[in-house]
DNA sequence: CTATTTATGTATCGATCGATACGGAAGTAC
DNA sequence: GTACTTCCGTATCGATCGATACATAAATAG
């Protein structure tokens, strides 16, 4: 049976898109629940709060679209399947790939979404910087099962070498940012993978 | 001659180095002026803009004095004295230190302080924007120096490496601000500067 | 039809934003 | 002393912030 009342006059998915992209573009704080009425199809602010709740709920849902989408690149950290340095290569090269992109805005949500917040976006930051921890302990794992595969010598120094891996990852997003182009983040990646095999 | 007028009842320098403080932990949009004026001594709106100007003019001159203290560990990368292996890995070691020292607030004001900009904040992400585009033009200069003198290959992919110690330059801050240590990252440097002889 | 449910449009809420007006206070110049 | 200069405190500016109140419109249920 249908849903009774009156239907949304407004795309949902469409305004969750156009809310994503202004996040992206100027982070959370910064952006007005005016910008963001605007570019979801110009609709009023009881049908916003009725369709989303908050502008921080608003927030959290357009995460978790991007997590969906545009930030899986980061999903085959989670992989443990195919080898670790393959997976840790692969994701630099996605994200810097994905991140340079000007079909959406430059960097990445997570990384630059939520940096400069106020009281008021203490939650927000929050939700991001524990994907980053996630994140980060997905290469640990995965520097971690090198090593016990023997890919990498036993005395690897499995702390160090994840976190030159993932302050890279996240040096990406203010790189992309400031006009890096995809090219030459490749060949960065080119550099920073070399130390696999030289160890 | 003694200046004339009413004498400044506040401090201007130590309300300078509150406001730094601030901005540092907060970044420039979500920073009030209430908050500002609150740090800086309690003084009077009238106080405020008699001394500083604007918040957009606090902000500026808030970078100069940033750049003229802790933001000095960058300037290692000007110098064409050292070789150019030492200049960079001095850069990023001092930059870690830096950026995890608790007497202070964590990561890089150039890096993280205006990073949520909305259309009020663009002018000074621009200044920013601009600091970190000349740190990479003093890493482009040292690796090329280090080319030309036979210290790196000749074949050496300029572009990219300047690119990958750049990436991992801006990474710091973030990497600082999400908690990790400084001896993490001093190892990750470890990792990253082995690149320079295995090449 | 009436009742119920959900969405919409307008008008506006209290709080806060960055920034000023205005008058008085505290110093020097003469 | 008076004139001048600079700073301070209070009160407040217009704009915008995120969020709601309230009445109305458009659908289904019976």
């Amino acid at each position: 049976m249908a849903r009774t009342g009156r239907p949304r006059e407004f795309d949902r998915q469409a305004a969750l898109d156009a809310a994503l992209t202004l996040f992206w573009r100027q982070g959370y704080e910064p952006t007005s629940l005016n910008q963001l009425k605007e570019v979801m199809g110009g609709i009023s602010p009881t049908s916003f709060y009725a369709a989303f709740g908050s502008k921080e709920q608003l927030f959290e849902e357009v995460v978790e679209l991007y997590r969906s989408t545009e930030g899986r690149v980061t999903d085959i950290l989670f992989d443990e399947e195919i080898s670790p340095r393959l997976a840790i290569e692969r994701c630099l090269r996605q994200s810097a790939k994905m991140q340079t992109d000007p079909s959406h805005p430059l960097g990445c949500l997570v990384v630059s979404g939520a940096s400069n917040c106020g009281s008021s976006g203490e939650k927000v930051g929050q939700l991001l910087k524990s994907i980053r921890r996630k994140n980060n302990e997905a290469i640990r794992s995965q520097v971690r099962r090198a090593v016990a595969s023997g890919d990498l010598p036993g005395r690897t120094d499995i702390d160090g070498l994840t976190e030159m891996f993932g302050t890279f990852l996240v040096g990406i997003s203010t790189a992309a940012r400031d006009g890096t182009n995809r090219a030459d983040l490749d060949r960065s990646i080119d550099h920073i993978m070399g130390l696999w095999q030289k160890n």
